[in-house]
DNA sequence: CGTATCCTGAATACTCAGGATACGGTGCCGTATT
C-alpha cells in the first residue's frame, strides 16, 4: 500500500501540512481525475506535480510558455533535490539536447514549450515515454495566446490524445468560468476542479477617471511620488513605458526603468534582477512584464492603459501585495481608452474576407504577414476555412465580451471588488472603506495607508490598526 | 478605432486644408545572413 499524501510531503519536503489546493488537488489526481488547479501565485503549485511525479513511475511532462520559467524552474528542482529534471528548447546547446534525448526516459520531469512539444521528431520522442502526468502550466494561455499569437496551444488536446490521453494536470492563478470552459474543451477532458479565491484583500482597489492624456500623466505623476514604493506601472504601448520611465526620473528622482519585449534579453535581465534586488522603485512595463516574477513587497500596480479583459487585470495587480501587506491597485481610465484594446484585438485577427481569400488563394500572400502566418499554420495543419472562420469569429465575440466586462469595472460606481470578484463567480466580502474606491469618488492615500509619509507599521499589528484608522477617518 | 505625423497640392511666397499613412502587446522556433 502506498504511504499518505502527507507522509510523502513530509518525506520529501519536511513539512507537516499542505496549503490550501494542494491536497484537494492531488487527492482528485490520486483518484486517476484530470484536474484544473486555479491557484495565486505563491500557493505552491509545483510541489502537486514535483510530489506526485515522487510517488509514481514514469515521467512527468510540464508544458510551459516561457524559456525563462522552464529554465529556472529546472534549476530549482535540480537544488532542491529532484535531479533527474530537464528542459529542451531552443536555448538548450545541440551538445546537450542529443545528451538529454539519449537517456530521455531516465528523466523523472521534462519540460518543453508546446511549439517544441509539436514538433513531429520531438512528439515521436515523447510516444515513446512512460508519462505518469502532463502537466500543462500557465493554462490560461491557451486561451489568452492560442489562436492569435502562439497557435501551437491549440495542437495541446491533439498532441494529448495521440500522447493516450496522459493524466493530465492543468495550473492557473485566474480563469473565469469562460476560460475554464475552453481550457477544458481544448484539452478534451472533463477535469476535476480545485479553485481558490482569487480575492485579495489587503490590495485596495481605486479607479481614477482623468480627462485626457495630459491628465492622466499629471496624476501618475502625483500618484507615484506619494505612494511607497516599489510599484509597477503597466502600459499597452513599448513607446509610453520607455518615456515615462525616464519622466518620471526626471520629474520625481525616482529610480525608474521600462520593461517590454522590445528590449534584448540581456537588458530584461539585468531590469529585472534589480527589480527584485529593491534597486528600482518604479517599472515601467509592457504585458511582457509578469509571469514568474515572484517579488513580496510590490506596494503598487498602476494600469496607464485599460487592460483587454479582468483576467489580464487580475494576473496584473495581483503582483502587489504578495507578503499580505496593505497595497493598492489603480487604473487611470480617461474616456475613450477602450479603443486601444479594441483595436490591438483587431491587429492579429484576418477579417472573413481575408480567410476566404487566402484559402482560395494562399500562393497570392506576402509570407511576412503575421495574419497571414496564422493562416498558414491553420491551413497547414488541415483546419478547413469555415473552421477558421468560426474560430477568430468566437474569438472576436469572446474578446467583446472581455472587454466590455472591463469597462464595467472602470465604469463601476458601487464596489469594485464586487464587480471584479463577479466575473469570477464569487461573492464579495461586504464592502468597507478599506475595500475600495471606484472612478466617481476620491482616493484618499493616506487613509489606503501607503503613502510614503505615512510608513507602515510593522506587519503582525498594521492590519487591525489599519482598518480601525480607516473606520475613525471616515 | 482614434490620434499623430507626414504628404500633397493649391494658393501664395511670413501657408494651410485635408487626405493618406503609421502606430498601438504578448514568444516560441530555426534558418539565413553577416
Amino acid at each position: 500500500m502506498m504511504e499518505s499524501l502527507t507522509t510523502s510531503l513530509q518525506r520529501v519536503f519536511g513539512f507537516d501540512t499542505f496549503r490550501t489546493g494542494q491536497e484537494a488537488a492531488l487527492t482528485a489526481l490520486e483518484q486517476g481525475q484530470d484536474t484544473l488547479a486555479i491557484l495565486p501565485t505563491g500557493a505552491g503549485k509545483t510541489l502537486i506535480y514535483q510530489l506526485y511525479g515522487y510517488r509514481h513511475p514514469g515521467c512527468v511532462l510540464v508544458i510551459s510558455p516561457l524559456l525563462s520559467l522552464m529554465n529556472d524552474q529546472v534549476d530549482r528542482m535540480r537544488v532542491t533535490g529532484f535531479r533527474r529534471s530537464a528542459a529542451i528548447n531552443s536555448l538548450t546547446s545541440y551538445v546537450e539536447r542529443q545528451e538529454i534525448l539519449r537517456h530521455l526516459g531516465d528523466y523523472q520531469f521534462l519540460f518543453l514549450s508546446p511549439e517544441m512539444l509539436a514538433q513531429p521528431q520531438m512528439l515521436a520522442q515523447v510516444q515513446q515515454l512512460q508519462l505518469s502526468l502532463l502537466v500543462i502550466d500557465e493554462a490560461h494561455c491557451i486561451v489568452q495566446w492560442g489562436p492569435d499569437f502562439r497557435p501551437e496551444y491549440l495542437l495541446l488536446g491533439a498532441i494529448r490524445s495521440k500522447l493516450q490521453q496522459p493524466l493530465t494536470l492543468m495550473l492557473t492563478a485566474t480563469a473565469g468560468k469562460t476560460t475554464r470552459h475552453e481550457i477544458t474543451k481544448q484539452l478534451r477532458t472533463t477535469p476535476a476542479i480545485v479553485a481558490e479565491s482569487v480575492n485579495r484583500p489587503n490590495i485596495f482597489l481605486d479607479v481614477e477617471n482623468v480627462a485626457d492624456e495630459p491628465g492622466k500623466q499629471v496624476r501618475l505623476k502625483s500618484l507615484v511620488s506619494q505612494l511607497q514604493q516599489p510599484g509597477v506601472v503597466y502600459f499597452s504601448s513599448k513607446q509610453q513605458a520607455t518615456d515615462t520611465a525616464l519622466w518620471l526620473h526626471q520629474e520625481t528622482g525616482l529610480k525608474a526603468a521600462a520593461y517590454h519585449a522590445g528590449l534584448d534579453s540581456e537588458d530584461r535581465f539585468k531590469i529585472q534582477q534589480q527589480f527584485m534586488a529593491g534597486q528600482l522603485d518604479v517599472i515601467c512595463a509592457t504585458s511582457a512584464f509578469g509571469m514568474g516574477i515572484d517579488k513580496n513587497n510590490v506596494r503598487y500596480v498602476i494600469h496607464y492603459h485599460l487592460p483587454a479583459d479582468l483576467e489580464s487585470y487580475a494576473q496584473e495587480i495581483g503582483r502587489a501585495g504578495r507578503d499580505g501587506k496593505p497595497s493598492v491597485a489603480i487604473l487611470l481610465y480617461a474616456p475613450g481608452d477602450e479603443q486601444l484594446p479594441l483595436a490591438l484585438g483587431q491587429s492579429n485577427r484576418p477579417d472573413e474576407e481575408t480567410i476566404q481569400r487566402y484559402y482560395a488563394h494562399p500562393q497570392q500572400f506576402s509570407g511576412d504577414d503575421p495574419v497571414i502566418q496564422l493562416l498558414a499554420f491553420y491551413r497547414q495543419h488541415g483546419i478547413s476555412q469555415a473552421a477558421v472562420t468560426q474560430m477568430f469569429t468566437g474569438r472576436e465575440r469572446e474578446r467583446n465580451r472581455a472587454l466590455a466586462q472591463m469597462m464595467a469595472y472602470a465604469r463601476e460606481t458601487h464596489c469594485l471588488r464586487e464587480r471584479w470578484l463577479a466575473a469570477f463567480d464569487e461573492q464579495s466580502p461586504e464592502h468597507t472603506v478599506a475595500c475600495c474606491s471606484p472612478g466617481n469618488t476620491p482616493l484618499n492615500l493616506n487613509a489606503v495607508g501607503l503613502t510614503r509619509q505615512q510608513p507602515m507599521v510593522t506587519a503582525t499589528t498594521e492590519r487591525e490598526d489599519w482598518v480601525a484608522r480607516l473606520q475613525r477617518l471616515f
